[in-house]
DNA sequence: TTAATCTCTAGCTAATCTATATATATTTGG
DNA sequence: CCAAATATATATAGATTAGCTAGAGATTAA
């Protein structure tokens, strides 16, 4: 019932392209040392992320990566799916037909029910209100960056 | 993101002692024949679940296994929470020590509030309820056991 | 006393996680 | 035009965990 560092890491890339938005293409070398990840790991992650078309890519010179979307258009729930594989807890809640006891268990249906939960929460974060809500919190406290 | 074999394996059995609650001890054999789960395998979960004080055991001819509580007392968080450790779906959640970003880290606030609502429809299941609501779709399609 | 049980400890294989390494391709600033 | 800064691609490797299996021992009812 954990999130791998894939899916951790993943959200913290996708939030740190949130809050630098605006600053154009961002150099991958800057983003790892900024959040203090492996730059080579956090490539691998990046080509699925492209893939799934959540990240842009600018080559070469003043090259770097951004959101290929609004930060308030894309949502946790995509990351993670996207870098974890097929939001369901147990693999029959997705395809039923792995197991031939899905029909009549009744266990299937906790894991349909927290399954769908899951998803419900995770898809309605998007990155905008990530970053909003947290500098909130340090506006309160008073913490400048 | 994914419950193992233990925890889903691990409720199936509790289920299982939940809906012959009134027939005594059950012994592993029977269980396993019945779940189409391997015995050796589930005595590994049967010790854990004992020492959480969620199964008693009777040893020696005629023993077996049985639910420690009535099945309305008993619910899946705590099952699953004693076969795959603590829900929480990053470390960080439950012991923020462990990594130096926790107290102004975004995105743990995610996993926060994430782990918040798995925990409040995990703890709120309980053995009873899953049974009887398996049985009235079992009236309802009119099989019989 | 023996067969049916639970109990305990160890070990094993395959998969997955978490990276690291190395070479290549592309672009821009000077 | 060239050199530095970037992304891209592929391979590999060590550590950990999952998911069992094996076997010997302890307990008890019939």
């Amino acid at each position: 019932m954990r999130l791998s560092t894939r899916g951790r890491y993943g959200t913290r890339l996708m939030v740190d392209l949130a809050q630098h938005y605006a600053d154009g293409p961002i150099p991958l070398a800057k983003i790892a040392k900024r959040q203090d990840l492996s730059a080579k790991y956090l490539e691998q992650l990046i080509i699925l992320l492209k893939g799934a078309g959540l990240i842009r890519s600018v080559r070469g010179r003043r090259g770097g990566y951004m959101l290929a979307r609004r930060p308030e258009d894309i949502s946790v729930g995509e990351i993670v799916e996207t870098l974890e594989g097929k939001l369901s807890v147990v693999d029959c809640v997705s395809e039923p037909e792995l197991c031939y006891r899905s029909i009549e268990c009744p266990t299937r249906d906790i894991w349909v029910g927290i399954t769908d939960i899951l998803k419900k929460q995770l898809f309605s974060l998007n990155l905008d209100y990530i970053i909003k809500k947290d500098a909130s919190v340090d506006d309160m406290l008073q913490i400048s960056d």
